[in-house]
Order: C-alpha cells, then sequence, then structure tokens
DNA sequence: TGTTTACGCAACCCTCGGGTTGCACGTACC
DNA sequence: GGTACGTGCAACCCGAGGGTTGCGTAAACA
C-alpha cells in the first residue's frame, strides 16, 4: 500500500517539537493569533508563522482573518486520519508476525 | 500536558518518508536485514543503516543478530502509543472547540 | 585456506529547514 | 490626522541529518 500524499505532510508536520507545542497551545486557548502564540513557546513570531505555514500545509490548522489579526484554530480531521493509519500498520503487521510464528512453531 | 519523552523520537522517525517505506518493507517481509532492504529501497545500505539506528531508537524496529546476519523487526506497540496520542488529542481539541461554539451562541 | 558476503566504522558533502533580524504595509484606535 | 499594533515579506545564519564512498572485519562455504 502506497503512504497516501497527505501522511507525508502530516507526520513531517508532527515531527518537530515546537510544531506540536503550538498545536496544544492553539488546542488549550481554542483558537490563537501568531502574535499571542509568541508567549506561549520560546520563538520568535516569525517562527511560529513558518511554523503555522506547515501545519497549515498540513491541515491541521486552519487560520482565518478578523480585521488585522489572523486567528488560527486545530483541525483534528488529520490528526485522526493519521492516528487511523497508524493503527491500521500496527494491526497489519501484528497478524503478519503472528501468521509467521505460528508457521515457524511447525503449526 | 507535556509530550511525553518518545512521542519526540516516534514522529521524528516517522518523519522520514524512506524511513516509512523500511517499516512497510520490514513489515511485508516480516523481518529482513539491512542489505535485503537495500533492493526495497532507492538508498544505500549504510543510509539504511543509519534508518534503521533511528527505527530502533524510537522503538519502532528491534534488530536480532543471527550469525553474520542482523534481522530487523516491526515493533507495534509504540506505534499504537503514538495513534492513541492523536486520537487522545484530537478528542479533546474537538471536544473544547465545541464547548467554546456552545458559548459563543450563547447557550 | 581462499573467497565471498554481510556487517560496522569513519569521514565527508550538501541540502533542508528552524530560527533570527529588519523593514514595509495595513488596520484599529485616539 | 497620528500612533500603535498585528501581519507579511525577504534576506540571512547555521546546525542537523540524509546520503554517499571507502575500507576494515568477521562469518559462511568451497
Amino acid at each position: 500500500m502506497r503512504t497516501p500524499r497527505s501522511a507525508d505532510d502530516v507526520f513531517a508536520a508532527l515531527a518537530d517539537p515546537t510544531r506540536r507545542e503550538l498545536l496544544t497551545a492553539i488546542g488549550a486557548r481554542g483558537s490563537a493569533t501568531a502574535t499571542a502564540l509568541a508567549s506561549d513557546v520560546p520563538v520568535t513570531r516569525q517562527a511560529i508563522v513558518k511554523h503555522l505555514g506547515v501545519l497549515d500545509e498540513a491541515g491541521l490548522v486552519s487560520g482565518q482573518r478578523h480585521g488585522r489579526e489572523v486567528r488560527y484554530a486545530v483541525r483534528t480531521q488529520r490528526l485522526t486520519e493519521a492516528a487511523r493509519w497508524l493503527e491500521a500498520r500496527a494491526a497489519e503487521w501484528d497478524a503478519r508476525l503472528e501468521r509467521i510464528k505460528r508457521l515457524a512453531e511447525g503449526g
């Protein structure tokens, strides 16, 4: 089975600790602007903007403009998709190993 | 909530497409050596060895020596742990957004 | 014993991306 | 209007790590 295109982005996005912190921070606030998040995470607003761009690209976050500010909220769909993907692989490989084990035992 | 130490390694390990391909390849074979995997993935055996090191460090794979070769198998536990982590976050944030939404609607 | 094969170690290259600073622009508010 | 604040854009720095080549070592087998 081919890894779906989005999995690349999602896992790559989740790979960075700062981005996971950002997701947590946004989740805790419900929604937040890049400037506000700068007080939650020890990096520059610009760095946060870049991270939000990556998260947005991965579909993990979505921003909406209100006047001069942009509020970001977490999108959970891709997250659960990624979780499902992991679980499916784990189950698949578990089953295969079990089969091999039974064969090896001369069943 | 603090991201558990292992999540760092797991997501970082899963971030690389080549490593996910390796996991898939190992899973498909049941178990495999670095040399064998070199024919599944378009990189050098040495690169694969490095990747297997990362996967091993993350607890996603475990190697066992048999004579002069080392066979690697997938370990699914960390995988399911990561899946659980994602699902928990998704559920948590979904609930919070739902609450906020109800409040905003003046409920 | 000689040859083949699988592995381990080390050095090296080079791109990618996380982080920064600096500044320009637009929107809110007085 | 002027001022303050939030964004957006661009250039730059620099370390991490994915990839390579080269070589040495040890096990399997004739």
